[in-house]
DNA sequence: GCACGAAAAGCACGACCGTTCTATGAAGAG
DNA sequence: CTCTTCATAGAACGGTCGTGCTTTTCGTGC
């Protein structure tokens, strides 16, 4: 590998691990190279701009994201054991170390959800991956006869969406102690409810 | 009333709306001062610091959040009738004009969430207050018979409100138009469950 | 080992940031 | 009407922002 493509790596986890304290908008080009010790120019020069650092940003997330949470849940068996390893991972993610500021995707949905452009475009686009892996992992529930029949898997999957970001809202700014307990309980009601026939 | 304060408040009302669509950060005092055909300079005179700008801005937002949502659903009658308003009027309150971002407590959750200061702690306030009223409410719900009598009520009030982040992302972020209907479907099944005794 | 190209640094720019100081205008009290 | 107090404007500050341009350093293929 090129030593220009390295280093570019190395940036990105760096500005990752930023991006989830300060925001994208946060996130500044002289900061960035200092937290690196690389000089501000140089840093620019791997990204034409700052959009398209943000951009990197958020692909790169992706990609730790994926393999840190989506990859491990594949491994569990089809059906309700993955749908509860997604969860699991999910709140694994939001705790880890590497991101000392919280899940970076919620905290880009705040500042982005009223910016039109590439950012807000890629920001976008991985959550509505994300929602629909969610949501075929429930479908798989139901084919595999963990789930009902009748469950609306994209409504499970919204829901399920919702009980993470009531967690990262307990935990990250109400600093409640009980957040992930909290958020256990409320998706163990939802898993039970898609698991009885509609009542 | 004074010239000055009169001023003040049509200050703190554009700025609240200003925040709404940039956040508490990205909300400048030369730009506000812009917007409203002021100084720079004799904006500022009104706030000592732009953290206590931020600081009214959210006191600001928490009377009007009280008087839209809450107090409306103090006029209706106790128990379920009264959870569901309070969950109608936030519903309301995040799809107003005045807020053409979007409710500006969740954009200001994720900014704040790891910035300590004054602001946040105005914040968290607000937050606690809010999640007490919803609790409060759902106490009420079971002292009126209407709720099953071992309903954990905080525990309720944070899944209505991970509803409630739920609408706001799904909304917002992924201008999904289905975002409402399913939020109401979710909490319709949190009611469901709260009357319900446990299975 | 050398030359060439990539990578990083250095420097400067215009713009905007929050903040301060000073002057000027208008509002209100006597 | 006058005098004082208060509200606003104006100009400037040091700092940081993103972004170019030029130069130097360094990794790498021949």
């Amino acid at each position: 590998m090129r030593k220009g493509e390295l280093t570019h790596q190395t940036i990105l986890e760096t500005a990752v691990r930023l991006a989830s304290r300060v925001g994208l908008q946060g996130l500044s080009i002289g900061g960035l190279a200092e937290e690196l010790g690389l000089s501000k120019s140089g840093l620019f020069a791997h990204f034409k701009s700052k959009t398209e650092l943000q951009v990197q940003v958020l692909e790169a997330a992706s990609v730790v994201f994926t393999e840190r949470v989506v990859r491990p849940a594949l491994g569990k068996a089809r059906g309700e054991p993955r749908v509860r390893a997604l969860f699991d991972g999910w709140l694994t993610w939001d705790r880890d170390a590497l991101l000392e500021g919280g899940c970076i995707f919620v905290a880009a949905a705040a500042e982005l959800d009223d910016a039109p452009g590439p950012a807000r475009d890629t920001l976008v686009q991985g959550q509505r991956d994300w929602l629909d892996c969610l949501a075929q992992a429930a479908r798989i529930a139901v084919a595999e006869g963990h789930f009902r029949e009748a469950l609306d898997v994209e409504q499970f999957a919204h829901d399920q969406y919702s009980v993470m970001l009531g967690f990262h809202h307990a935990k990250r700014l109400m600093r409640d102690p009980q957040a992930e307990a909290r958020a256990r309980r409320a998706f163990d009601a939802l898993v039970t409810a898609a698991r009885t026939p509609t009542s």
